[in-house]
DNA sequence: TTACATTGTTCACCTACTTGAACAATAAGA
DNA sequence: TCTTATTGTTCAAGTAGGTGAACAATGTAA
């Protein structure tokens, strides 16, 4: 079948799938690195084009036609196949290249990413890389990601995931809060203190788990469950932790956003109840995640090689 | 995965595989309509984009590279896809509309096709059709195509088939030649008669079988194979039919190509051996065909439609 | 309800791409 | 071997399409 009557329209249709991922004119202007202006001229066209209206706009939300749904539908495996084409036969020369747009959590990406990522770009001057930091979820196929690290127990299996590290998650408070509200020795009295909670899906207790004892009466694995409340609740890393610095309460932080308090000389934070675990709050290791494709881009497996070397030794907490 | 970065790219990537099919820069733009520096230059920043050389250009001859070949004929059926996609949402609306690019040969183009597809553009406003006549077997797939009108035997089972109409080889002579040299009464004799051949595939022999008889002597079915020749040759029916009326000789003709000449008030061309019918030299069918895919335009299906309604009736021939 | 923020569309201006002709290179024909 | 026709590339000139600000419409928050 000749496809020659399409050749002013591929742009066009490759437009409207982004379209219909984003649903929103202005993001898809963002994100083809274009004018909202030319988006929505060339979607008029195309659908001048086609004869039938395509995308349903109310000025302030974008939907899609039937025609529209079933038109992106067909084509978005279509336009896959064709990028990771265009990306291998690119990967057959020597110095991998391209553009890697990578999203991570806020802290763990300011802390620990960042500098990584820049000694990658050093040694790798064709690759470049857009890193945008969230904490919120984002879907990586439908917001044009390649890749993203995310702590959490089970990647879901659409997605291809590498394990970067363990990671714990470690109830903190700063020594001056301990030394004004004491020094709590068992979970229940947890109650009585200002717990940080980091907001999120999570209801607002804890299961305890015993991971060392002290004395024959203690059995390794006991469980405790424990209500916490406080004043603050937040759903940035980085903002707990100062608060927990800041002597407001009792929180738990994922290990590799205590460890530099925890490292200080003069620690700004201290451990609280270490012979106790809290379990499934924070994910138990680092990934990096991407949508599954039949192969994956030479520059973005460089740049998986090199955090997994990055993140190997795992965060300098306690043990 | 996103498909982001290829924004730029997707219209050069399908200008690739254009080029790949017409293996020539000026081709490829009178395809695309456009102009041969567009597609050069388009094609090496694609190269530029790659890093990789996709095409070899030695200024005669335009071959693809290893990188190139494996990339096109991986896009292939994903420009074939996404341009099915396309057509089956503008068939949505209501009137057929859209280009068809239609081959045929050009005795049965002028003198039938033509007239036919004329009626057919007035009554749809919205359909353009471009008619290439050429006595040439094209590839469809690779000139771009989407309908070719062939007359033959069995039509390829790559290709969707339709069947127009049935068709027929007469052997003719103008009066004059006749009167002139004698009219044959039996295939033999043609061996000592000059015959016009059409420049084919098919050597310089014809195999003749009964199909009436006028003797209880002879039996319907007999074969006879007569070996002629003559001065000339041509791959030209318009050609052979001309010099058949100027009296060259005795030739074979579709009877499409004969119908005129034969129905004239004072006949220009008259059967020569109305008992014998020649086996297997032009096909005994007209058929409409397209390159297999999924469905077939609408545009497409209306044309065939009226093509089969216009060539119902036949040619008005001998029996 | 009202005010605000944000979205998609419009329009005049301007840039960047297309264009057509001239050029250099090559394969076919004599 | 030389000529010729045709191909792909280059370049200056022209134009089609992109750009950004202003506008109108709509969902949200107070």
């Amino acid at each position: 079948m000749s496809t020659d009557q399409l050749s002013p329209l591929v742009a066009d249709l490759h437009l409207l799938t982004v379209l219909a991922a984003t649903k929103s004119f202005t993001e898809t202007a963002r994100r083809l690195s274009t004018s909202k202006a030319s988006v929505s001229m060339r979607i008029s066209e195309l659908e001048r084009a086609a004869g039938v209206l395509l995308v349903r706009r109310t000025t302030r939300s974008v939907g899609l036609t039937e025609a529209g749904q079933q038109l992106v539908s067909d084509m978005q495996p279509a336009f896959s196949r064709i990028s990771e084409s265009f990306t291998a036969a690119r990967d057959l020369v020597g110095t991998p290249r391209g553009l890697i747009r990578v999203t991570a959590p806020v802290a763990l990406g300011r802390q620990y990413l960042a500098p990584c990522v820049a000694s990658f770009l050093k040694r790798f001057a064709d690759i470049h890389i857009e890193l945008e930091l969230t904490d919120r979820f984002v879907n990586l196929a439908t917001e044009g990601f390649d890749l993203a690290i995310r702590h959490t127990n089970a990647p879901p299996d659409t997605y291809v995931a590498w394990v970067l590290c363990q990671t714990r998650s470690i109830l903190l408070a700063s020594p001056e809060y301990l030394a004004r509200r004491g020094v709590p020795t068992h979970p229940s009295e947890l109650v009585a203190h200002d717990c940080l909670l980091y907001l999120g899906n999570h209801a607002g207790n804890w299961t305890f788990v015993r991971s060392a004892r002290k004395k024959s009466a203690e059995k390794v694995g006991e469980k405790v469950g424990v209500s916490i409340s406080g004043s603050l609740k937040a759903n940035n890393s980085e903002v707990l932790r100062d608060a927990l610095q800041a002597g407001l309460g009792i929180g738990l932080l994922p290990d590799f956003s205590a460890a530099t308090s925890l490292a200080a000389e003069r620690p700004l934070l201290v451990q609280v109840l270490p012979d106790w675990r809290v379990q499934g709050f924070f994910g138990d290791r680092i990934y990096a995640l991407r949508p599954w494709s039949p192969q994956v881009p030479k520059a973005v497996q460089c740049l998986v090689e090199h955090l997994r070397g990055s993140f190997a030794g795992g965060f300098q907490t306690f043990q």
